[in-house]
RNA sequence: GGUGCGGUAGUUCAGUUUGGUUAGAAUGCCGGCCUGUCACGCCGGAGGUCGAGGGUUCGAGCCCCUUCCGCACCGCCA
């Protein structure tokens, strides 16, 4: 047996008792004659002492110990002398009787403490090290918890756990896919899933009702601090249901999250937004809602005043920034650059102060103080608030007065990792114009459903149509994140066929890509729909981060590398021959 | 594909604006002292291809060009 106790649960009333303890040692503190370990293991740290009276050999011994050595020691639990209120065994200390070396250690490349002294860089590389850190043990525990509260919620709803097929289809519509050559059918490839979605869906065409996996999905495209080339996701299924059965089965499923793991409440039932609310008002389809300063369309009040600018757009909108109107000149020319960035895309800012004495703007010269006033008013703005104005094409700007209104939320603190607004954006238009392609692209996938009370708009030529009809399809936002979304989908094979023809997918190319989704949607499918979460956005939110990274064991850096073990790599020409591959890359 | 920031001791950074003697600090590491530390303290020491390559110059960490790498973001991510 290497140890009776961890590191982390003695406490003063184990006073006296005899223990073994195993674990690294984090750091030893030599005063004279005696001398102090911290040792850790995943539950805590606990401090061993080696006293004046100890023999000469074991005094020698614990002045050897490094960093990060393993050992395993025998002593007594003593209450300590000076006593140290950081820590759970902060009230004892183990007096030595001896220490065994299991292990040494090379000087770790970075110190182990909860604020580490490595860059990302380095700590990625040594990831095992950086592992072993106070933060990373919580993010993988509370990840551990998450799996654990979802699982047992969607147990006790019926849900089944069941595993669909790694190695499938490529589906070129939507993410690029990673493909994996077959060796036994020479010059074919699987794809790995962006996600099990036609699986589920022919789970569903099998009867088995409800179904759920926490599962790897991925996807070849650039990565973000939220966006790794594989992830995981909550995915879910139900049959014989409608929108508001799928909404009200994972909002609860979200509450109870939110109850057993942070003790937080959620409004009961969640909030709601259209998409078009969500964009008018908001700029953006996953809007923050912890704080307000709501983009306000004043373009009747802006236009028809000389001011070429306003006059010539279609769409001129403000939001109301609190308690700013001091901002000095500097200050709004550095705000102006920041929009104008390529990133925003913003051709300039126009600002309002609204002061106690009245009303001052960078476009006096076309206005009167009136005018500009009522601008300002129904922007929402106050005394000592500013309003800053863009204008341009009207989602573009939307989108834009969105991301500023971001910018100044961080800027005056207004977005508390700790404060949580869920809600569900729901009504989203099933189809996307693309001028480029010049084609309509599924706004969620290819299988999802249209109202009912749109499919006549389905059935119509008129692009102008199409654009209107809504989907029965909903995501899930908390504090500006999108954390995951789902539809009620097509389980009509004419319907998923119309789906195709308005998507431009030929019918030849729809029975190559899709053939056995229509095929298996003719013997009796069932209504159904579902959703899936982004499981590391999930646990990074509840834990307040805004990158996955910590809540994934052994993440991607930003070029899709693991620069641990140094993947991907190139392979043995053998291996590509019997993968009938060519190689491009040079082989060193 | 693009934009921004960064790469200097084991580590985190300063030094680059205005080129000029031997490139600094903190921390870590090594040695010594230290009987209540827990960011222990004190004394001493070792430790650098300044990301790489090329150029300008009497002289480059600093200026110019190329390139590699990291992070954040835009495009992209049904």
């Amino acid at each position: 047996m290497y140890r009776t106790v961890t590191c982390g649960e003695l406490r003063i009333e184990n006073a006296g008792q005899h223990v073994v303890l195993a674990g690294w040692v984090q750091k030893s503190r030599k005063l004279g004659a005696m001398t102090f370990i911290d040792l850790r293991d995943r539950y805590g740290i606990t401090q061993l002492v080696v006293s004046a009276g100890a023999s000469e050999e074991l005094q020698a011994q614990a002045n050897s110990l490094g960093r990060e050595y393993v050992i395993q020691v025998e002593g007594t639990v003593l209450e300590r002398q000076s006593k140290n209120s950081k820590i759970p065994t902060g009230d004892i200390e183990i007096e030595l009787q001896s220490i065994n070396i299991l292990n040494k250690s090379v000087t770790p490349p970075f110190t182990i403490e909860e604020v580490s002294d490595g860059g990302e860089d380095l700590r990625a590389k040594y990831r095992y090290l950086d592992l072993r850190r106070g933060p990373l043990q919580r993010a993988l525990k509370l990840r551990h918890r998450m799996a654990h509260e979802i699982r047992n919620y969607l147990d006790s709803k019926g849900f089944l756990e069941i595993e669909t097929p790694y190695l499938i289809k490529s589906t070129p519509e939507g993410a690029r896919d990673f493909v994996v050559p077959s060796r036994m059918n020479p010059g074919e490839f699987y794809a790995l899933p962006q996600s099990p979605q036609t699986f589920k869906q022919l789970l569903m065409v099998a009867g088995y009702d409800r179904y759920f996996q926490i599962v790897r999905c991925f996807r070849d495209e650039d990565l973000r601090a939220d966006r790794q080339p594989e992830f995981t996701q909550i995915d879910c299924e139900m049959s014989f249901v409608e929108q508001e059965d799928v909404l009200e089965t994972f909002e609860g499923m979200m509450r109870q999250l939110f109850k057993n793991v942070l003790d937080i409440d959620i409004p009961n039932p969640l909030r709601r937004m259209s998409w078009y609310d969500a964009m008018d008002n908001y700029g953006s389809d996953k809007p923050d809602v912890r704080f307000g300063m709501e983009i306000h369309e004043i373009t009747s009040l802006a236009q028809g005043h000389g001011f070429s600018l306003f006059d010539s757009v279609p769409y001129v909108g403000a939001i109301a920034v609190e308690g700013c109107a001091e901002y000095t000149r500097k200050q709004l020319d550095e705000l102006t650059e920041w929009v104008k960035r390529p990133q925003v895309g913003a051709k300039g800012l126009i600002y309002i102060k609204v002061g106690a004495e009245g009303v001052k703007s960078s476009v006096d010269k076309y206005f009167s103080p009136e005018q500009v006033k009522a601008i300002a008013d129904a922007a929402g703005a106050k005394t000592g608030d500013l309003v800053l104005i863009l204008c341009g094409a009207k989602r573009k700007t939307q989108t834009q007065l969105g991301v500023l209104r971001i910018e100044m939320g961080n800027r005056l603190g207004l977005r508390d990792p700790k404060v949580f607004a869920p809600l569900w954006i729901v009504d989203f238009p099933l189809l996307e114009w693309d001028d480029e392609t010049n084609r309509f692209y599924a706004m969620h996938h290819p299988f999802t459903a249209p109202k009912p009370e749109h499919m006549d708009w389905f059935y119509s030529d008129k692009k102008e149509d199409l654009e209107r009809v809504c989907a029965n399809a909903y995501d899930f936002v908390l504090n500006g994140t999108e954390l995951g979304g789902g539809s009620i989908r097509i389980h009509n094979a004419d319907l998923q066929k119309r789906m195709f023809e308005v998507l431009g997918i030929s019918k030849e190319d729809a029975e190559y890509k899709f053939g056995f989704i229509i095929n298996a949607f003719k013997f009796g499918a069932p209504p159904h729909g579902g959703l899936a979460f982004g499981f590391d956005r999930v646990c990074a939110l509840f834990g307040g981060q805004e990158t996955i990274r910590d809540y994934i064991a052994f993440p991607k850096n930003n070029m899709g590398r693991d620069v641990m073990i140094d993947s991907p790599s190139l392979i043995d020409q053998s291996q590509m021959d019997e993968l009938y591959l060519q190689s491009t890359a040079k082989h060193e």
